[in-house]
DNA sequence: CGCCGCTATATCGGATCGATATACTGACCA
DNA sequence: TGGTCAGTATATCGATCCGATATAGCGGCG
């Protein structure tokens, strides 16, 4: 689920794992909460599995090749005599430039079309990368997820009227169920306007899905 | 997380693996989604630390007389576990019935009051347990995630109004962010009912809260 | 001058999940 | 009579994910 999110931030630019990391954090919505010990292993995989390249750069280096077993602390102190050109902030260290692939794009699309994992949070991630899917694409992935939550609401409130529940189990799961019509009443709406959005848009036959943009860009 | 469960759950009866399954994910609400792979892994854990203790039963046990294993509190705890009305379903196999020890209660206690894991999951499974709180930990609980939640709720809105988002990871955030406003409205419902519990209650100074629920119990 | 905070990469152990294996039983059906 | 399905029950496997931690450079603050 980390890889879908990775691949679709990938997407748009190459980035490196710091980056990555801020960016899942603030654009796709503190659903999913990396840390350091989910990010660089699942790079690393995404790296073996050809989906990503990497560029490693030296800090502030010029791209002449520095050998690696040259004397390290002169080069050090090169580096710091030279002083920061344009980054505005942050020490800058080597980073690694991860860059997806074709290989990279296609796993991305796989994984954003497919079925595995219908939690909330892999459902989140979805939505927020669904600019990068089919119309018809975005209609089924909302109303999978519409069908799950039904089932899961009719579950829920047997479960509250059944059970001998004392009065904060009863609460919770009483507020379970309100969020979880809450969920339903937005995948609703989201796919009133899918459907709108679909009528409109039939005369068009262009594959490519980054021309359809909605509203609510910023210019 | 999944030991706070299990052990308050095994503080009303003694209970087999799968048993134990069946209750958490009717009784707290499907917030815990037990796997045999984590549940197994858990009791094992929280057998090896003394906090419950295993009777084995022997498989295929003849209706009549219940076969001399020797031990009765466990033939007791077999007995409370296999009380249901009418049972008519179910390959009676050799199980394995966990029972809370004394370390296991201290444990218990510990799980439920201490500051580990404010997410949403362990928050709504310590509501559900809450009647084995005192009232001030009630409230300190509540307030704690109040506290967190507020926090969150700032973030998610910088971020909504900050980032160059399209209108679908837009959509994500603001129902999100509704998400937690709810979550919010909901926990101060909860705080209110609280503290004016303890105001009525201030006269009694006992030290079992057993005695302390609230209305809500069915008869 | 030391210390704090930020950027940045990486690893470790533990917890969890989904899938799967094993085994026994009762029910349904032909 | 046999066959298959579904339910009960315990257990393990690999993959993944998380929190904590280590390492390291750098700028600013007092």
């Amino acid at each position: 689920m980390l890889d879908l999110a990775i691949l679709g931030l990938l997407e748009d630019r190459g980035l490196h794992g710091y980056e990555i990391r801020r960016r899942v954090r603030e654009q796709l919505g503190l659903l999913v909460n990396v840390s350091f010990g989910s990010l660089y292993p699942a790079l690393g995989r995404l790296e073996a599995a050809g989906a990503v390249t990497t560029e490693e750069t030296t800090p502030t280096a010029p791209p002449a090749p520095t050998p690696p077993t040259g004397s390290l602390s002169g080069e050090l102190a090169v580096l710091r005599a030279r002083r920061r050109p344009a980054p505005p902030r942050g020490g800058r260290r080597g980073r690694k430039v991860y860059t997806i692939t074709d290989e990279g794009r296609r796993l991305f699309a796989e994984l954003l079309a497919g079925e595995g994992a219908d939690d909330a949070r892999s459902f989140g991630l979805r939505v927020s990368l669904a600019r990068h899917l089919a119309p018809q694409a975005r209609v089924a992935l909302l109303e999978r997820r519409r069908g799950v939550l039904g089932q899961r609401l009719g579950e829920v409130r047997a479960a509250t009227g059944g059970a001998s529940l004392d009065s904060y189990a009863r609460s919770v799961m009483e507020h379970t169920a309100e969020g979880m019509e809450q969920d339903i009443r937005w995948i609703d709406r989201l796919i009133d306007a899918e459907r709108s959005q679909i009528s409109v848009g039939t005369g068009a036959k262009s594959p490519d899905w980054s021309g359809t943009r909605r509203g609510g860009e910023r210019p």
